[in-house]
DNA sequence: CGCCAGGGCCTCA
DNA sequence: TGAGGCCATGGC
């Protein structure tokens, strides 16, 4: 089933089209812009899609999007303001968006190490692909999603998000296959050695699965409609199940 | 009421 | 290194 990563792409773009991730507030609104396409992301940009990526781990993102919208509103979303306010207050803001504590722990890490950088975000851009990924892995509370969240959509650089939604709508698409999803790393190589170098493939094909997961491969899958039940295990009965 | 959401860290075997 | 516990609100 080589072919099967890429066909499963195109499927979903065919269907639902662009999805101009990541979204930005504006106006305390979200909204999914496609003019980014033709340009670089700010250094604002790039730092709402690090605070967004934090705010939205284990949550959805209507939720995650309210808190960043408040801290925007409040003028804290920028290094300074992050690292110097009080997480307890930072708390206070973000509190829809679950976890409030730890997250505000994690941006006011996320400060800092920016704060550490003299080149500010254009440092981390001319790290290249590796370093800068170790470099945002380092971080406390910037895991592999997260990172690779903000490499792609925020420094556009080619790397490939997995997240629960790309676990599982793989491993039903994969069920029965010889191959199926292993652990976070596995499944990114498996994934990168089988697609185009192209980044805004990848970045729609995260947005797409993300879209798909949410609404028909839920937990409680709804087959019937789906666009990939052609091509999917799952959706055929099968059972068996072995890791890449 | 229970389940779920665009994870990550820590602990312990 | 892998499983399990923990963090927590809001929407359905």
């Amino acid at each position: 089933m080589d072919k099967t990563i890429y066909t499963l792409y195109k499927v979903l773009f065919g269907v639902y089209g662009h999805q101009n991730w990541w979204p930005i507030i504006e106006n305390g609104r979200c909204r999914y812009l496609d003019d980014y396409r033709k340009r670089a992301r700010t250094d604002d940009e790039i730092l709402e899609i690090m605070a967004g990526a934090v705010l939205t781990q284990n949550t959805s993102w209507e939720n995650a999007a309210g808190a960043l919208a408040k801290l925007k509103g409040e003028a804290l979303l920028n290094i300074e303001s992050l690292d110097s306010v009080r997480a307890v207050d930072i708390a206070k803001i973000i509190k829809g968006s679950g976890y409030y504590n730890q997250k505000a722990a994690k941006l006011k890490a996320l400060a800092g190490f920016l704060k550490g950088l003299p080149g500010g975000m254009l440092e981390i851009r001319e790290m290249g692909l590796e370093a800068a990924r170790e470099c945002l892995l380092s971080v406390w509370g910037i895991g592999k999603e997260t990172a690779d969240s903000i490499l792609l959509y925020g420094f556009y650089f080619l790397t490939f998000v997995i997240d629960s939604y790309t676990v599982r709508v793989f491993s039903r698409v994969w069920i029965g296959e010889n191959e199926a999803p292993g652990d976070y790393e596995k499944i990114r190589c498996y994934v990168m050695e089988r697609l185009p170098r192209n980044t805004l493939l990848y970045q729609d094909y995260h947005a797409l699965i993300v879209l798909l997961g949410k609404n028909i491969c839920r937990k409680k899958p709804l087959c019937e409609i789906c666009p990939l039940s052609f091509m999917c295990g799952y959706a055929h009965g099968r059972t068996a199940l072995r890791t890449i």
